[in-house]
Order: C-alpha cells, then sequence, then structure tokens
DNA sequence: TAGTACAACAAACGATCGCTTGTTAGGAGG
DNA sequence: CCTCCTAACAAGCGATCGTTTGTTGTACTA
C-alpha cells in the first residue's frame, strides 16, 4: 500500500528539511533500497521504486547518491556494518568458553538475518553473485571483514586434530545463511534455531 | 568472446535446422538462459543477451518460448530434472547402509552443483527469491520435488532420538549448497568436500 | 512439382530504464 | 534584507527492455 495512490509527493516530506541533524532522508533512501534490493534483487528494483517508497522524484535521488550502483554499496556497508556491531556485543558478553562465544554470535547472527532488519538479506555473499568485478569486490571486502569475525572464533575452538576448521566455519555459516531460503517467522525463534544448529555440529567434535 | 562481432547470424546456424530430432535449438536456448540466469540473474539477463549467445535474433526466441518467463521455468525444470536424475543414479548404486547411500546423495549433488552443469545454479532455492507468487510457486514446487528424495534419505538414518531430522537435513543442505557462494574449482573435488561434510554431522551421530 | 509447415529474419511497438539538466522553495547566517 | 546552501521538483534525454507483426528461405510431403 504505502503510498502508491498520491500522484504528487505530500508536503510532510517537505517540511522535515532540515527537521533534524540531516542525514534523515538517506536513510529513508538506505532502507527503502534495501527492502527493495532484499525482495526483488538489484536488477528487478528501479530508482523510481525506491523514490516512490519514500514519497520523491526519480531525479531527486541523486542528489544524495551519484548513482545506483553507490546506493547500492551504501546499502551493503550498512547491512554489515549493523551486523557485525550485533554480534560482536553478543560475543562481549558472552563468557570465556569459546563454545559460548561461537553461541552467541551464530545467536546475534541469525536474529540479524532472520529478524526485521532490512539491510541483512543484502548482505549474504549469495546476494553479490552477478555483479561485475569492480563493485564485486568491493562488497566482498566489506563482507569479509564481517565473516573475519567468526575465523578468530572458530580458531580458538578446541576441536579434536584433523578436523579442518576452514569446512568447519563455512559449513557452519552455509547452515546459518541457509536459513534465509526457507525460514518462516513464529515457528522457532532464530536464537533458538541457532543454539540447535550449532548443536548439530558440537556434540560429535567435543 | 562467443561470437559477439558477427553482425549477422552466420549460415551455420540456419543449417542445422531439422540436422537432427530438432529440438536442438530449443536446447541451445535453454543452455544459454541458463548460464546468463546462473551469471547475471534473471532480470539481469536480456532476451536480447541470450539470443546473441546463440546467433539468433531476439524475436526468433518466441518462436520457442512464449515469454521469458516460460523460459526461465523450462530451465529450471531442466536444471531439477538433471540434477534429480543424477542423485537418483548414484543413490541406486549405493549400498544398503543409510549413511552411504545420503553420502552417495550428497556427492552427487555437489558434483551436479559445483560442476560443468549450466543448469544447477538456477536450481537452489536462492535463486527463487524476488520472483512473484504465481512463478514463484511453480519453479518451488519443481524443486520440492527433488529435495523429497532427501526427505527420505535423512529419514531412514539412525539418528540418535531428539535429534530433529528435519533439521538436520536444512543444516546438511545449506552447508553443501552454500558451497555454491565460496566454492573454487581445482582445490578440492566436489565429491571429497561433500564426504567431509557428512564427516563432520557423521562422527557424533552415529 | 505444388503445397505446407518450420524456423528463422527484419523491423518496430510502447514502456521503462538510469541519469542529467535547469529550476525553485525555504531556512541559515551575514 | 540579501545571499547562499540545501533538498527537492519538473521535464526529458538516449538507451534498452520484452514483445509483436509480417515476411522469407528451406525442407518435407503428396
Amino acid at each position: 500500500m504505502t503510498n502508491r495512490g498520491t500522484r504528487t509527493a505530500e508536503p510532510e516530506a517537505r517540511r522535515k528539511t532540515t527537521a533534524r541533524g540531516g542525514d534523515s532522508r538517506r536513510q529513508d533512501l538506505l532502507e527503502a533500497a534495501a527492502r527493495r534490493f532484499a525482495s526483488r534483487g538489484y536488477e528487478g528494483t528501479s530508482i523510481r521504486d525506491i523514490a516512490r517508497d519514500v514519497g520523491m522524484l526519480p531525479g531527486s535521488i541523486y542528489y544524495h547518491f551519484t548513482s545506483k550502483e553507490e546506493l547500492l554499496v551504501a546499502v551493503h556497508k550498512e547491512g554489515v556494518l549493523q551486523v557485525m556491531e550485533a554480534v560482536r556485543k553478543a560475543v562481549s558478553k558472552a563468557g570465556d568458553d569459546p563454545w559460548d562465544r561461537l553461541t552467541a554470535a551464530a545467536e546475534a547472527h541469525l536474529e540479524a538475518l532472520l529478524g526485521k532488519n532490512e539491510f541483512s538479506p543484502v548482505v549474504t555473499p549469495q546476494f553479490t553473485r552477478g555483479f561485475e568485478d569492480p563493485l564485486r569486490s568491493t562488497l566482498i571486502a566489506q563482507r569479509d571483514e564481517y565473516e573475519a569475525f567468526f575465523v578468530s572464533l572458530v580458531n580458538k575452538l578446541p576441536l579434536p586434530s584433523g578436523t579442518s576448521r576452514q569446512l568447519f566455519r563455512l559449513a557452519l555459516l552455509g547452515s546459518l545463511n541457509w536459513t534465509l531460503t526457507w525460514y518462516r517467522p513464529g515457528r522457532k525463534k532464530p536464537a533458538t534455531l541457532a543454539r540447535q544448529m550449532i548443536g548439530l555440529y558440537r556434540k560429535p567434535l567435543e
């Protein structure tokens, strides 16, 4: 529904001008773009779609972002930042036990991924597929910064020798991220899901 | 490179007419479309791209398919069929042990997913995201037929009571399918990867 | 050899795409 | 009061989109 019907942008949007700090409209654009990119994909989303969502004319977007591509990069960066912050906080609140710390990270990860956050779906590496290489590398670099977090958590795990830590991490992240394709809210809380998945791996390895 | 430079379609394509059974050109279209869809996405692929790849004018595609959407459905169906056939064959050649049968299925699954097959990337459920609902349901239905295979394999597994078979299957398929986002050919064979991943789950549970 | 079906070409349709340009309303600061 | 800056509007650019229509060369068939 949003505000499809209104032919001309309502003055309400206008009034916001310099009402607060300033980034308000830019943030609106980021969120609208994230929602669209997540549900319809980058190519499936037009500048006009996003403009309509925030109540603005298409051309006006180019005051805030120099190109559609720059908007994508900004959305991706914001998404990575939000998830990274959530995980960092959760881990810092956890105890010293390596498994507990990994579990806390997995819980925060899934909560961000499956929760209300509109940015997180854009953060998954699968989203990266299909972009040309200068852009693609930029996104992957942003994402790798986050994934490095899990590398260090897994490295501190007391695993039996012979277990590839890399394979373990990739398998675990695969299980977690894959929930995006089948999870339906309500059935089970994301944090519970995360704990159960860790359990699947933990039992045989500790 | 392909045949970008040739302005007019070379007569070579013409000669193929009724050379064999007949489906030859249609199959070419399916393969070209699959490659494009896999690398650039559905929205990122134009009818003109596909036409150029097979050496045909854009309008000519509509002799074989009534719409771009129908082409997508056909590509998806073909992909599911190919992977399903490979897995079915592998399992039938495996022994009676449930773990062996699951391992055989996982190996075939990954070989199809990461191998030369251009259809398989299109088959993953993540590809389904972003389509509207009549189309989306069609694709999911095709895909579910394949996934049912894994349901029955997991159900016959001797798992300790208390382990959710559904969660186990989703986690495993997640690990396997996620390889698409990070696997680079050459390092390790897909089948080896599949075995090692199963091993991650197997040890503690049997 | 005439007729028919096939598989493609050639050209264009209207719609939509990302983006550019020129303009304007309204606060902020001298 | 005047100026400047901000954040938008209004309009349209050329390119490309999926698709349609009419035509044509070729191969089978009677």
